[in-house]
DNA sequence: ACGGACAGATAAATCCTTTTACTTCCTAAA
DNA sequence: TTTAGGAAGTAAAAGGATTTATCTGTCCGT
C-alpha cells in the first residue's frame, strides 16, 4: 500500500490550464471576476482529480487552526465521568455547528510544568481553550490572564484569576436545595461537600448554609463531611455522619455522584432513603434518574453551559468580545429521594 | 488586546546573526556541524524571544499532522456514556505517551453524507482514525477498505468489511457468562440483547446460547428481548420477560447498562435481585460497582483495548504493520447480582 | 486616434519550517 | 605548492494554499 501522492492545487491548475490564483478564486467562491467558462474548466478538473484543499496549508496561511481544545483535569478515567461527558457532548455540538473541531487535552502534570498549555496557542494548535473541572489550585491558568488567548473556564470561576467563565448559578442551587429541605420540615441537616478548591463547590455550600441559617437552622461543624467527589467518598461520609449524629434526617451532597454514594452508604447502614434520611444531589446527570431511589437534585443546565461556553470562546477569538462572565439559572428536579423527616427514632 | 505578532524562526535567525538553516538545525538537534559558540548564540536568541515553532508549518512540511481522531456514533450525550469514556481515556493515555493529540469526531449524518470522514485524511487533519461504537450498518466505513489510511475499529469487528480491529473476545464472554449461570444451577434463562447490527453483540449472544445449548439448556424465542442498549430498555425488557415467563430465574444482558436497567425493572416489579432473579452484565464499567446489588458481570479489558488500538493505528501509519486484528481475553467479575435459582415460586 | 474603464487572468509574495545541495575556509598530507 | 577532505555555515527549494498587485486586452467615448 504505497501512499499515493495527494493532489494539490497545482495539479488542478495544470489540468485546467489556469493559474493557481484562478483555481483558488473559484474554489473560494470569490470568483466574481472569473468567466463562467473558466470556472467550469476548473471545477471539472477539481472533480476529475478529486482535489481537496490541504487544511494545514490553509491554516498556516489563514493564521487560524480551526480547532478548539477541551482541557480536563488528570483524573483516573476522567472521560468516563458523565459530568465531563455531558459538557463535552454539548461543546461538541456547538463546535461542529460553527465548523470547528475539538481537541482533547488532559492536564498531565508534566505537560503543565513544561507550559504545554501555553504552547497550545503559541504553536497554533488551537484558536481557543475550554477549561473543564478547573480548581483554585490550578495556578497555571494564571498564564492566560491578560493574554489575548481565547480561554473560557467552563462551569466554574476562579476568584483569584480574572478569566472568562460560563457557569451555572451554584449560589442559587444552594438556596433552592435548602428551601426544599426546609419546606419538607427538616431541621437536622448534614452536608457532604466536594473539594474545597472548587469554587462552585464552596459557593454551593456557603449559600446552602446561609439559607438554612436565615431560617434559624444551624449546621454544626460535625454535620459536614468530605465526600471527595466520589461515590465511595459519599458513601463513607454518609455512614460516618449518621453514626456521629443519629438525629440527622436529611443530607445535601455537593454533586450527584456523592449523593448516589451516600444513598448506598445509608442503605448499607440499614437506613431507608428517603424514609429515614432524605438525600439531595446537585447536577442532575443521567445516573441520578436510575439511582434507587431516583435522586432529587438540582438541575444544572450543562447543555446550555457547553453551548454558551463554545460561543463565548469563538466570540473571544474573533475579537467580537473582550470579556465573558455568564451565570445561568438552575432549578430543582423533584424525584424520590426526599420526603418529610421521620417522626421519632 | 491586540494580537501580538508571533515570533518566527526568521526573527531568531536575525537576532542571532545566523541563517534559518542554522537555527533549524540547532533546534532539531541535528547540529553536529554547528560550533558550540553558534549554538549558544542561537539558543540565547530563542530564549530571549520566546520562540516556539509553529506546528502548522512543521506539519505541512513533515506531511503529518500529529493528530489521531476518535470517531464516535451520533448518540445523545455519547460522551457521557462511560463505555465510550473509558475507551477514550485509555486511548488518550497511549496517544499522549506517543506524542500524539486526539481529535473528537462525531459521525454526524450530514458529515458522513459529504464524505467528511475520508476528508479527515485527504485534508491532512489526522494521521489515523479510531472508530468506536461502529455497527454493521456503518457502510461509510467501506470507504476505508483498501485505502492506505490508518484506521482501526475499536472493540468491534465488521465481518462484511476487511478492516483492522482490536477487541475483546465476546465469544469467550458469552461462554463465561453461560457457564457461571449453569454452575449456579439455573435452567430458565433469558437474554436481553443490544442492537443486532453490533457484531460483538451478536457474537456474545450466539456464544452464550450455544454454551447453554451444549449443556442441554434451550432458550426459546420468547426468552429474549431487545434492551436497546439503554437502561430504560433494559428495565422494560426485564419486566416484559418476567411477565411472559414467570419461571425465569436468571437474565443475561448484553451490557452493564441494560443489566442495571434490568435490575431496576425487576425491583420495580417487586422482585428481588439476586434472590428471585439473577442478573449478569457485560463490560464491567464503574457504575456496575455502585449498582444495587453490585453487578456480576464480564470484565472486558477496555483499557488494554484502548492502548493497543492506539499503538495499532500508529504502527499502521508508520507502515510498520499492514494489518491488525487483535482479540483480548475477558474474565468473569463476581459481585452480588447472581446466586442460585429460587426453589419454588 | 487616444485615454480611460473594465473584464479576465496571473506572477509573485506570504504564511513558517525543514532539508537538500552547495559554498567557504582551513588544515594536513603528498 | 597543490589537493583532498573536513568543518561550519547558508541559499534555495519544497510543502500547499491565499492574496495583493499587476498585466493584458477589449470596448467605449470623444
Amino acid at each position: 500500500m504505497a501512499k499515493r501522492k495527494p493532489v494539490s492545487i497545482r495539479d488542478v491548475a495544470r489540468e485546467s490550464n489556469a493559474s493557481l490564483t484562478t483555481v483558488s478564486l473559484v474554489l473560494n467562491k470569490r470568483d466574481g471576476r472569473i468567466s463562467s467558462a473558466t470556472r467550469e474548466r476548473v471545477l471539472k478538473a477539481v472533480d476529475k482529480l478529486g482535489y481537496v484543499p490541504n487544511r494545514l496549508a490553509q491554516s498556516l496561511q489563514a493564521q487560524k487552526s480551526g480547532f478548539l481544545a477541551i482541557l480536563v483535569p488528570e483524573l483516573r478515567h476522567v472521560f468516563a465521568d458523565p459530568y465531563f461527558g455531558e459538557l463535552i457532548s454539548s461543546i461538541e455540538e456547538a463546535a461542529n455547528e460553527a465548523g470547528y473541531k475539538l481537541l482533547l487535552e488532559v492536564a498531565h502534570k508534566k505537560d503543565i510544568e513544561q507550559k504545554r498549555h501555553v504552547e497550545l496557542f503559541q504553536r497554533r494548535f488551537v484558536d481557543g481553550l475550554l477549561c473543564l473541572g478547573s480548581t483554585n489550585r490550578d495556578e497555571f491558568l494564571g498564564d492566560f490572564v491578560g493574554s489575548d488567548n481565547a480561554v473560557v473556564i467552563v462551569n466554574n470561576h476562579l476568584p483569584a484569576l480574572s478569566l472568562n467563565s460560563v457557569m451555572c448559578d451554584y449560589r442559587q442551587a444552594g438556596v433552592l436545595a435548602a428551601e426544599h429541605l426546609i419546606d419538607l420540615g427538616h431541621k437536622e441537616i448534614a452536608y457532604i461537600h466536594g473539594a474545597a478548591e472548587v469554587q462552585t463547590a464552596s459557593d454551593l455550600r456557603e449559600s446552602f448554609e446561609a439559607r438554612l441559617a436565615s431560617s434559624g437552622i444551624k449546621m454544626p461543624k460535625n454535620h459536614a463531611a468530605d465526600g471527595l467527589y466520589t461515590e465511595e467518598g459519599g458513601a463513607a461520609a454518609a455512614a460516618q455522619l449518621l453514626k456521629t449524629n443519629p438525629k440527622i434526617t436529611a443530607i445535601m451532597a455537593g454533586n450527584d455522584k456523592m449523593a448516589i454514594g451516600a444513598i448506598a452508604g445509608l442503605k448499607n447502614a440499614g437506613l431507608s432513603v428517603p424514609n429515614d434520611v432524605s438525600v439531595v444531589g446537585c447536577d442532575d446527570l443521567q445516573p441520578s434518574i436510575y439511582a434507587d431511589p431516583p435522586l432529587t437534585t438540582i438541575h444544572t443546565p450543562l447543555d446550555e453551559v457547553g453551548h454558551r461556553a463554545c460561543s463565548a470562546v469563538l466570540a473571544l477569538f474573533d475579537g467580537k468580545q473582550d470579556r465573558v462572565t455568564e451565570t445561568l439559572p438552575v432549578s430543582l428536579t423533584l424525584r424520590n429521594s426526599t420526603c418529610g423527616p421521620r417522626k421519632i427514632r
